[in-house]
DNA sequence: GCCAACGTTGGC
DNA sequence: GCCAACGTTGGC
């Protein structure tokens, strides 16, 4: 089983909105190399949500991936935020991946916390200037993490 | 809210 | 196919 980071900013979807609807497309990727990432995913994997552009920015909790990837609706509609005039029906362009909550973490594991663990030396997350939106986990940068939190 | 870093676009 | 201009991300 492989595993994600997500990047999400609270204020427009955080993770107690996705513990009170229980899952949720998530919509709006519109970066190739994040695309290439959600195609990647299968279900059961499991993945971090992290919380960006807040004061303390952390991993908060866990979810799990429900649905593989399908065509992301808001590329074709013009109401959209997530609107892509270039993308065709009959080739789409950008997908998204259904995400199902599974606990919160205890206490968050911040950013400042993540640049002092050996495992995530290599990690894009704490390269400066780092804009992927979905980040690949190892095996050992999970463990390292579920062993500094409670789930629940 | 600022702005460095980065990805994308489009003129040539 | 280069690269300047532009828009966006995300830490601070």
């Amino acid at each position: 089983m492989a595993h994600w980071l997500l990047k999400t900013e609270p204020e427009a979807f955080s993770l107690d909105d996705l513990k009170a609807r229980g899952q949720e497309p998530w919509d709006g990727i519109r970066n190739y190399q994040a695309r290439n990432f959600l195609r990647q995913m299968r279900r059961g994997d499991e993945v971090f949500i992290y919380h960006s552009r807040v004061a303390t920015p952390a991993i908060v909790g866990l979810g799990r991936i429900v649905t593989e990837a399908h065509p992301d609706p808001t590329q074709f509609d013009p109401q959209s935020h997530y609107y892509d005039a270039a993308s065709r029906p009959d080739a789409p362009r950008w997908d998204l991946v259904d995400i199902a909550y599974l606990a919160h973490c205890q206490p968050p594991v911040s950013l400042e916390t993540l640049r002092e663990m050996p495992e995530f030396a290599d990690n894009p997350l704490v390269r400066k200037g780092n804009r992927l939106s979905i980040v690949p986990i190892s095996e050992s940068e999970w463990q390292a993490v579920l062993a500094r939190v409670t789930l629940v």
